[in-house]
RNA sequence: AUGUAAAGGGGCU
């Protein structure tokens, strides 16, 4: 099971399915019996690969056979119909995993909400939220994060900050990373609420997070955007580094020097 | 304590 599990969906991660398939016919003729796992790298395999009725169809094999889908399973399943657009099966994926025994986590949810909000279902995805929360389920950083981008893109920034600051106070799985304070960053800049935005980047480096090269990109956007006269960001990424110096921040620092390189801005 | 076969979040394109 372990090597058929990461095989499957190593190949499929790399793009060869043929060889995923031709895995998968070699293993039935031997006479093996995939667990769940095996059955959800092949589901996932096939979601990422943009057949999502298909995965269907192996999830309805793998029940007949006695094999019980677990999270995993219908998480995958659940991403892969978001993914090709059919939010209406994805939803039915999940009424289908309700009614199992299956112990819906954070990750079901995260695709969930994260997909809800893809197709402007804010409405929906917030009730999930609740829901969440109603059935002792926690939220990670990614479920947080799926929900503050779904606030953002719907212009809701202000919900989306009261999210951001109970995720302060949560314990570390529940914390800010970098992806949730980019989330922020990009929202605020599309607003021309660009001091806020620097604002929450000083927050940030002193709650002990790095910024990335996501994060460069944003502000260096908005710098030769927004501003008059624009700006190339060779200031604001030097003085950046200054900071991280300043702090022994050494490798957050060091990325943010190979950004500049990358993009000929050679640091001061 | 953490990690140890399969699933989730960010900018530009």
């Amino acid at each position: 099971e372990y090597v058929y599990s990461a095989l499957i969906s190593g190949l499929y991660k790399e793009a060869k399915s043929e060889d995923a398939v031709k895995l998968w016919k070699k293993m039935d003729e031997k006479g093996f019996r995939p667990n769940t796992v095996v059955y959800s790298a092949l589901i996932d395999g096939l979601c990422r690969e943009g057949k999502p009725d298909e995965a269907k169809e192996m999830l309805n094999e793998m029940i007949d056979k006695g094999c019980v889908p677990n999270a995993y399973t219908y998480s995958s399943l659940m991403k892969g119909f978001f993914k090709a657009g059919v939010s209406d099966k994805a939803i039915q994926v999940w009424e289908e995993m309700q009614k199992s025994n299956c112990a819906v986590n954070e990750v079901c949810y995260s695709v969930l909400i994260h997909g809800l909000c893809e197709v402007g279902k804010l409405k929906e995805a917030m009730m999930s939220w609740s829901h969440m929360l109603s059935h002792g389920c926690k939220p990670d950083a990614v479920a947080y994060t799926s929900m503050i981008h779904g606030f953002c893109n719907a212009g809701s920034i202000n919900e989306a900050l009261r999210l951001f600051h109970e995720m302060i106070c949560q314990e570390r799985k529940s914390k800010p990373d970098i992806v949730t304070y980019n989330i922020l960053f990009n929202a605020l800049c599309k607003q021309n609420e660009t001091s806020r935005a620097v604002d929450l980047l000083n927050s940030m480096l002193d709650q002990g997070c790095d910024p990335d090269v996501v994060t460069c990109n944003i502000f260096l956007r908005t710098l030769s955007e927004r501003l008059d006269p624009p700006q190339d960001g060779r200031e604001f990424l030097d003085e950046l580094v200054i900071r991280l110096f300043k702090r022994q921040r050494i490798s957050g620092a060091c990325k943010i020097v190979e950004v500049m390189l990358g993009k000929f801005l050679p640091p001061k």
